[in-house]
DNA sequence: TTAGGGTTAG
């Protein structure tokens, strides 16, 4: 590997190359590239094995990511705050925080010391798996050890309160944030909306968007399709149509994301018209339906025992290699065994059903 | 600007 002008790739492009294949779950090529590496007599370095660390982790492979520290310790070369903060976020995304606990309590007999990292992603990891006493503990925590919260912490933190209904703590940290001088970002912001949204307070978050008004902050489309979706599950699908109108007005481009939950609101309230005719707008505005689009528009169609276009769903369905997941499908299965649907679809019905759902005993005896 | 944490659809 040798640019046109005679440059050797040194430990840093290979670092880059090495991250980004893993980035993109190509597992194959990035271990090529680590054994090029090596051929080249380059040593993989700490930030090498800990790309590799991360990534695995990101997938929710844990074993392989502690094969990997295994392997840099055999090479002599030193596991960070930063390797162990990714394996902390590994197992806090498999939901085992006893074991991210542990890999936690294990830093500092290594000789290292949890940074504000270390303590957010412990604390994201309690809050996801709503443990928010334990999440509370952390964020406490870090402060007796001279870690100050930053953004990312108390937007973790607020997302935390508001999962489980906490919501004045959650404003009441917002306002703590601001005093503390970490100024909300684009993403708290988006937390914030979700969380008022989620908990039933529609309002709160539209006067929030409001009042930002015509600021960066709303011109970003997840804005958008927070509030879209927010509105349309508290019963509002016409302040949805509104915003989705008033996002297109702004020259703002709606996303997969944007149009999945516009239809789902108008499915929801039985609009199927309106439904369809945004799923069939989608291909000429150049964002194709994706296979969460055929499965809100499958289940708005069943739900509301409208099946005209079931059968022509399913068939584009196979055509584009997606499958049905496991609510769309147990949706299909009572509809099936009610008598509702023509056993003509059986077959293509059939195709649709992923692999790994085929033994899954909830899903059982339905022919 | 060589590696780490927080946001949206089913």
């Amino acid at each position: 590997m040798v640019s046109d002008k005679g440059i050797l790739p040194n430990v840093i492009t290979y670092n880059s190359l090495i991250c980004g294949l893993c980035k993109f779950g190509r597992w194959d090529e990035a271990s090529k590239m680590l054994k090029q590496m090596e051929d080249d007599n380059i040593s993989p370095n700490v930030k090498t094995f800990t790309a590799l660390v991360d990534a695995f982790c990101k997938e929710g492979k844990v074993k392989e990511a502690e094969a990997v520290i295994n392997i840099m310790i055999e090479r002599g070369k030193v596991p960070n705050i930063v390797t162990y903060n990714s394996l902390i976020d590994g197992y806090c995304l498999r939901g085992e925080m006893i074991k991210a606990r542990e890999i936690f309590d294990s830093i500092t007999l290594r000789g290292l010391v949890p940074d504000v990292v270390t303590y957010s992603s412990l604390l994201n990891g309690y809050c996801k798996n709503l443990n928010i006493e334990k999440a509370e503990e952390m964020f406490h925590e870090m402060t007796v050890k001279g870690l100050k919260p930053d953004v990312v912490t108390y937007s973790t933190m607020i997302q935390g309160f508001f999962q489980v209904g906490r919501c004045v703590a959650a404003r009441r940290l917002v306002d703590e944030m601001h005093a503390q001088g970490q100024i909300p970002d684009q993403c708290t912001y988006g937390i914030v909306l979700d969380g008022l949204c989620n908990n039933h307070l529609v309002e709160d978050a539209l006067s929030l968007f409001y009042l930002v008004g015509n600021s960066k902050l709303n011109s970003d489309i997840a804005v958008y399709n927070i509030l879209i979706d927010g509105a349309g599950k508290n019963g509002k699908v016409e302040v949805a149509r509104i915003l989705f109108q008033g996002l297109i007005d702004k020259g703002l481009q709606p996303d997969v994301r944007t149009y999945n939950v516009m239809i789902s609101g108008f499915c929801r309230e039985g609009q199927l018209g309106e439904a369809k005719l945004l799923f069939l707008k989608m291909e000429e505005s150049g964002c194709p339906p994706n296979d969460v689009t055929y499965r809100v528009l499958l289940q708005g169609y069943l739900k509301n025992r409208h099946y005209d276009d079931v059968e022509m769903l399913l068939q584009e369905m196979d055509d584009r290699g997606y499958s049905l997941d496991a609510s769309t499908l147990s949706l299909f299965i009572d509809h099936i065994a009610a008598g509702l649907l023509d056993r003509s679809m059986l077959k293509l019905f059939g195709k649709l059903v992923p692999k790994e759902l085929l033994n899954d005993p909830s899903l059982c005896d339905w022919e």
